[in-house]
DNA sequence: TATTGTTATACTCTATAACTATA
DNA sequence: TATAGTTATAGAGTATAACAATA
């Protein structure tokens, strides 16, 4: 009887990975998709919503609610593009930055944890290989 | 700059993996929902619904279109418990065992390509982590 | 009264279609 | 005519509530 599939192993893990992430992040008044928007835009240049939709891969209805509340918030500033009055340029502010930082700081703490099972040989492939098999999907 | 999140690398890798499976396991005529059934019950005796449900971190009734699916196929079969009339007991076929072991063959030969990016150590490394991690969900 | 399996209903998430303003 | 952003609608997937049979 060989190994377990794959999937049938990431896709419960990657479950609770983000179960466990998401008290974290209303801790810090965020939500899931606010926490990707701003990682998404956090070191970026200001850029239109639709490549901000494309580089997260979601449908760029999806994510307008969640800059809506990211704005008010005062995490991220839009305005229009002056060269295409059309689009609207999104950014990250100093503020967005501090709060994603800090999230961050708490979820990859909790991460710990559980990476702490592993030895640290293991430890340490098991990150490589994430990077390695995540890096083009 | 630290390291990504686990679940930010995970997440994508999972679905990754689920959108490759489906083609496969259709070849089979399984769903994704039959193939776990199916791996949920081969090598264990015959149970209540409730109690694969469980198994398999499912609703009760979400479980039930499958299971109905899976019987016509001919791949499990169920019958009244004689000992508690209200629960039903399920249990996989020979013919079940035959499709689930092909399919699988296939999802893994196919994983494999994937797993061929990794230098062998991070590979097994890879594969104990998650069995560690995956271990008790 | 509680529980198993089932069906019907409601809810959440996501994608598609339709609208506006610009180009 | 086409595109960015937006809103409204519809679809898939899932959970919750309600029911019949049995304990």
């Amino acid at each position: 009887m060989g190994r377990r599939d794959l999937a049938a192993m990431i896709t419960p893990l990657g479950r609770a990975l983000i179960a466990a992430e998401r008290p974290i992040l209303h801790e810090h008044g965020l939500t899931m998709w606010g926490y990707v928007v701003l990682n998404a835009l956090d070191g970026q240049p200001a850029g239109a919503q639709a490549t901000l939709a494309a580089a997260i891969g979601a449908d760029k209805t999806r994510i307008i609610p969640v800059l809506d509340e990211l704005q008010r918030d005062g995490l991220i500033e839009r305005q229009p593009d002056p060269d295409d009055r059309r689009a609207r340029l999104v950014w990250i502010t100093a503020r967005g930055r501090r709060v994603r930082e800090a999230a961050q700081a708490d979820i990859q703490r909790n991460e710990e944890r559980l990476l702490a099972r592993l030895p640290p040989a293991d430890r340490r492939a098991f990150i490589r290989a994430l990077e390695v098999l995540s890096g083009d999907l």
